[in-house]
DNA sequence: CGTAGTGTTGAGTCAAGTCAATGGTTGTGG
DNA sequence: CCACAACCATTGACTTGACTCAACACTACG
C-alpha cells in the first residue's frame, strides 16, 4: 500500500487520531498543491512572512525554530513525513516563528487559502486539523516541560524516546531503533544543550549501553528503562483515536 | 462599559484579534455555564482526566502546568481575567496537564459539548476560537525557546515583559508597572530556575535600577532597556486583529 | 586526495543549584 | 489587638552540571 499519491501520507497521520470518512480523505486528496523537492535546511516557513502556502511534508524531516536575538537557536518542534507543518499559522497573518528542512526531502506546498475553504466547508476534515493542532500545542507543552524541568540525560532521552514513538506510530520506524536524522549539534538546540555536552552525555549513556549507535543509527537495548530515564509519558501525543464532539 | 455578565470579558478578550459580530457576541454570551469563586491553587484542569468543563476567567489568575516524574513543576503558560483556560483540550479526550488557580478568582464553567455545538454552529466564532488556540501555542513556543536558550536575567525579564504586555491589552494594568501575581518560586517554575537564583536575579535587577519593587507591585522605569535585556518581541503573542480567511 | 561537516576529548571556568539559616509579611483566631 | 503560624523573601557558603575554548579524528563526497 504504497502512496501514489503525494498527499496519502497526511490522510494516514491525520486519520491517526481522527477517523475519516471516504469523502473526508477524497477532500483532502483533491487540495491543490505544487511538489517541490527541497535540499536539507531550506525554509518551508519563514518568522515574520504571511504564511501564504502550508508545506506538507511528503517525504524527508524538518524542525519548527526559533532565535533570540543574540543568535542562540532553540527548535521547537520535529516534523516527520506525512505531516503539515503550517497547521500552526493557519489563523495567524504572520508567522512567529520558522520551519526548515532537517534533512532533503519533497515538499507538497498546499495554498492556504484552499485549506482555509475545506476547513470552513467540511467540519470533518475540520475537526482533523484542529485535532492535529492541538496535538501539536500539546508537544510544545512538553518540550517547555523538558528544556525547563530536566537534566541533561533526561532531555536527551525525551527527545529519542519522542521520536521513536512518532516513527513507528507512523510505521517508518521501530521505536526501539532508528536512523536518527540529527545531529549533535541539532539534539542540543533541541534540548537546550551545547553540542559538546550532547556528546558527553550521549557517550556515557552509550557506556552504560543505555543507547547503541552505529554511525547515525541509534537503538535502545531497553526501551522500558530508556523511558523511565525521560520520564517519557506517550500520553502527550495522544496517539489514540480522539473520541470528541 | 463594566461587564456585567460573566463572560464579557471573554469576548472582549476574543475580540481583540478577531472581531465579532453582534450575533457572535450573543451567541457566548447564550452559553450555558456554572459561576464559582475558588481558592488560590485550586484545579481547574486535572492532568489525565477528560476535560468536560472548559474554564473561563472571570477574576483572578491561573497558571498551566506539568510535572516531571521526579516532582519538578514546570509552569507552562499564565493566564488572565477574560481567559478560556482549556480551548486546548477541546479536540483531546484526555488532559495531558492541568490548570490551577494561581490566585483566588472566579471561573465560568461552560461544559465542552456546549463549546463544541457553537464552534460547529457559528464560524465567526469558531474562527476566534481557533485563533486564541493559535496564539496560545505561540506562547508555548516562545516559551520554549525562553526557557531553552536564555539566560536567568533574561528569562525572568522575558516572562515580566509578557505578563506586563498582556495586562495592558487587556486594560488591566500598565505594561511598565503591575501588581505581580506570582511569587518567586512561581517564577521560577515558569522560567526553568530555582526560588534562590531566582530571588538573587531579581536583586542585580533591583539594584541595577532594570526593574522596582513595592511589596508585590513591580514597575520599569526603562521598559525599552527591559525588552531588549529579555529580547521580548511582542510578535509572538499576535496581538493585532488576525486579517485571515 | 582534499575539504567541509561531524564527532570526540581535555582543561579550565562559570552560571545556576543545594543546603541551611534568618528575617519579613500576612492573615487568623484567641 | 496581639501572638502565632504559614508563607514568602533574603543571604551566605559550598557544590556541580553545563559551557567555553581548543585541538584533533573521522567520514563522506566531489
Amino acid at each position: 500500500m504504497s502512496a501514489s499519491h503525494p498527499l496519502d501520507l497526511l490522510v494516514q497521520s491525520l486519520s491517526l487520531r481522527v477517523p475519516l470518512s471516504g469523502t473526508a480523505r477524497d477532500a483532502i486528496l483533491a487540495l491543490p498543491f505544487t511538489f517541490r523537492s527541497l535540499e536539507s535546511s531550506t525554509y518551508i516557513v519563514r518568522e515574520g512572512q504571511p504564511p501564504e502556502q502550508c508545506g506538507v511534508l511528503v517525504s524527508g524531516f524538518a524542525y519548527r525554530q526559533k532565535t533570540t536575538c543574540e543568535g542562540a537557536r532553540q527548535i521547537i518542534a520535529l516534523h516527520l513525513p506525512g505531516d503539515a507543518v503550517d497547521f500552526q499559522h493557519l489563523f495567524l497573518s504572520i508567522s512567529d516563528h520558522s520551519v526548515q528542512m532537517l534533512t532533503a526531502g519533497e515538499v507538497a506546498f498546499v495554498p492556504r487559502s484552499a485549506l482555509q475553504a475545506l476547513v470552513r466547508s467540511d467540519p470533518e476534515v475540520a475537526k482533523a486539523i484542529y485535532t492535529q493542532i492541538a496535538v501539536e500545542a500539546s508537544i510544545f507543552r512538553e518540550w517547555v516541560l523538558n528544556v525547563g524541568r530536566r537534566q541533561a540525560r533526561e532531555r536527551i532521552a525525551h527527545v529519542l524516546c519522542e521520536l521513536g514513538s512518532r516513527l513507528d506510530a507512523l510505521g517508518l520506524a521501530k521505536r526501539y531503533g532508528y536512523e536518527l536524522p540529527l545531529t549533535q549539534e541539532q539534539i542540543g538546540d533541541a534540548v537546550g544543550l551545547t553540542q559538546v555536552h550532547v556528546n558527553r552525555t550521549l557517550k556515557e549513556m552509550t557506556d552504560e549501553g543505555l543507547i547503541c549507535r552505529d554511525k547515525r543509527r541509534i537503538s535502545f537495548p531497553d526501551w522500558r528503562r530508556m523511558c523511565e530515564i525521560a520520564g517519557f509519558n506517550e500520553r502527550y501525543l495522544h496517539m489514540q483515536p480522539q473520541m470528541v464532539g
